[in-house]
DNA sequence: TTCAATGCAAATGATTTGCAAAACC
DNA sequence: GGTTTTGCAAATCATTTGCATTGAA
């Protein structure tokens, strides 16, 4: 999405389209690398030098809750362990946080690609599902579950 | 790995075996939610008052760096944006951190498990290479490659 | 005995929050 | 004009580090 197109957006949702977050959404939309708070904030300071971090953390997660921008899953490994030490895919439960291990064969095995971006050197594939664990669904009702009329 | 096993595996290796090291590899190897250095450090605490934090962190990078446990990815998703919100996969480089967009087709779709683990709601599947891209591999030649006789 | 590992407390780095002032509709 | 958003600073949270002490080999 462009630039222009983010203000029609905001205007057809209501949202308030102010220049702290057309730079935020542009810095994100332009960097292919995929920026964090901390890099959008530099990027955009030189040219508003009143920018602040505390507005780039808030905008960033308003912008993730429209929907208007994805929040990506951990770069390297953040600090989860497990005594498997050989790989074997998970479960993740996003309401608890849990993280299920799974037998080897309970996912097809997803074949490595020898280079899918020119250069690149593929070690790994990281797989893992997301949704909810059946503890956090019978605790969360109605929840994308059917409602009675 | 059970515990006698750890401490075998340790005096093979010349690590030393420490109480907190055993209780820290025991409270990981018996958590299926896979705890973190505080969860590890909340377990151990009420048997052990002397445990610190500090130790916990210590002994579980420790324990990664030898191999006799592993570190997974993230639960939920850290502070990296995409404007790109339709899902996609992603290679990531373990080095310069980096997150590059990758088509739809470079990987083959995996099909979505109706239930990998009894009563867990799938809500959608994770999928990523993690390598080295082509510049942090120019920038580590001998790494991995292959070196002069 | 000797060196590595521990415990404590302080340092760091990332993210969040309270609140008054400024900006949007 | 009434809300919402911003900017600043202080607070919070996870993780790391310095240093004297303890403990395993």
């Amino acid at each position: 999405m462009w630039a222009g197109s983010f203000e029609q957006e905001c205007r057809a949702r209501g949202i308030r389209l102010t220049a702290q977050r057309l730079a935020i959404y542009r810095a994100v939309a332009s960097d292919t690398g995929h920026a964090g708070a901390e890099a959008v904030y530099r990027r955009i300071r030189p040219r508003m030098p009143s920018m602040s971090l505390a507005t780039v953390y808030r905008a960033l997660e308003f912008l993730v809750a429209e929907g208007l921008i994805r929040r990506l899953g951990a770069t390297a490994e953040i600090g989860r362990y497990d005594a498997r030490v050989e790989p074997h895919p998970h479960a993740v439960c996003r309401v608890c946080r849990q993280i299920i291990d799974l037998d080897a064969g309970t996912l097809p095995d997803v074949p490595v690609p020898a280079a899918p971006v020119p250069g690149f050197r593929v070690e790994s594939i990281d797989l893992r599902i997301v949704g909810i664990c059946g503890n956090c669904l019978r605790k969360l009702p109605f929840k994308g579950g059917k409602r009675r009329p």
